[in-house]
DNA sequence: GTCTATAGCGCGATAGAC
DNA sequence: GTCTATCGCGCTATAGAC
């Protein structure tokens, strides 16, 4: 198999690994025997075991944070930029399910790219939540706390890692607006 | 200090560490340093890591059963017994904030109580499922997916834990009340 | 009830043959 | 590029002195 190929396949088996144990608790080995080689052989293509973590993670950030970038570039209503929000989450979840859980939950074991993740997360979560003040100011959305507004919303979407394997019956485009009219509009009559 | 005390005290500390790193990377020193004893004086209070993890989590997750009951045995309206969901998460999570984690991003390591945890989270989900099902068909609720409704509400809820903590200039009685309003309500104006 | 010492094991990573 | 063998270390848990 050529080199880069392999690569890619071990961060790929890697990250389902870490999905179902958490980065800690998944050994070299396991990765391994999950490809089909032995753990001394991943050496070939990875540095070490941080590297693998690094590259999940820091790559959906940054996927992230482009996508925050055009969002804000443009020049839609706030109802139409947080729908595009709510597409970005699925679209970026959908393609990568396996390394979302390491995006939120084994962060905290980046060691040299950790700063530059938290940076990354602490501009996303602003720039979210500058979307929401600016439709409060427009009166484009209700009067209210948008840290709770933001809360809410952002956890949903940064659960549907967990939700969606289980939901494949129901097609993307249904859940991106499933979820826009329960996440802006409520469920109460 | 007293044997049962000195037991809470063990498993408040690692319940905050297993919040900061998560159950793998944890080490019976680490837990033992934080306590100020060394690792093997803790085995004369708990008989092992893993029995430290079950204590937190199943505590947790039987104390959410138990809410859950009381509410289903309620004569509310759908409105009002979410709202006492949305409560039941918000005062069991103020009260444990450091094991909430545990519960949340931990189980998958279980091990002898593994099954019996599964069982009270898929419950729990079919219960808060049961709520927005017969809100939608006495028209309480809008017309719409149910799962995705649960789903976010849930999501929501389920991360309390991670924010709560940066948030005490919100006090929970008003916390109830925006939350309460953003999930069921919208954000839209 | 806490300590020191350590058993027994599995970890990440490396060396060197093929 | 993959293998076998192994290093050096840290892990959970136990034994036994005080």
């Amino acid at each position: 198999m050529k080199h880069q190929d392999r690569k890619k396949e071990i961060i790929q088996y890697a990250a389902k690994l870490f999905t179902e144990k958490g980065y800690s608790a998944v050994t070299m080995r396991d990765i391994a025997s999950s490809v089909g080689i032995k753990a001394a052989s991943l050496y070939n293509h990875i540095n070490s075991k941080q590297e693998i973590l690094t590259y999940i993670i820091i790559s959906l950030a940054e996927e992230f944070t482009q996508g925050m970038n055009r969002i804000l570039n443009s020049n839609l209503s706030t109802i139409d930029k947080l729908k595009r929000v709510i597409d970005l989450h699925i679209h970026i979840t959908s393609n990568n399910q396996s390394g979302m859980a390491s995006l939120n939950t084994d962060w905290m074991h980046l060691e040299d790219k950790l700063k530059y993740y938290l940076e990354l997360r602490k501009n996303y979560e602003q720039n979210f939540k500058s979307i929401i003040d600016k439709g409060i100011a427009k009166n484009e959305l209700k009067q209210g706390n948008s840290e709770v507004m933001l809360f809410s919303i952002l956890s949903t979407l940064r659960s549907l890692y967990i939700w969606i394997p289980n939901k494949e019956h129901i097609l993307k485009d249904q859940l991106s607006e499933q979820l826009s009219t329960v996440l802006l509009n409520g469920i109460v009559k």
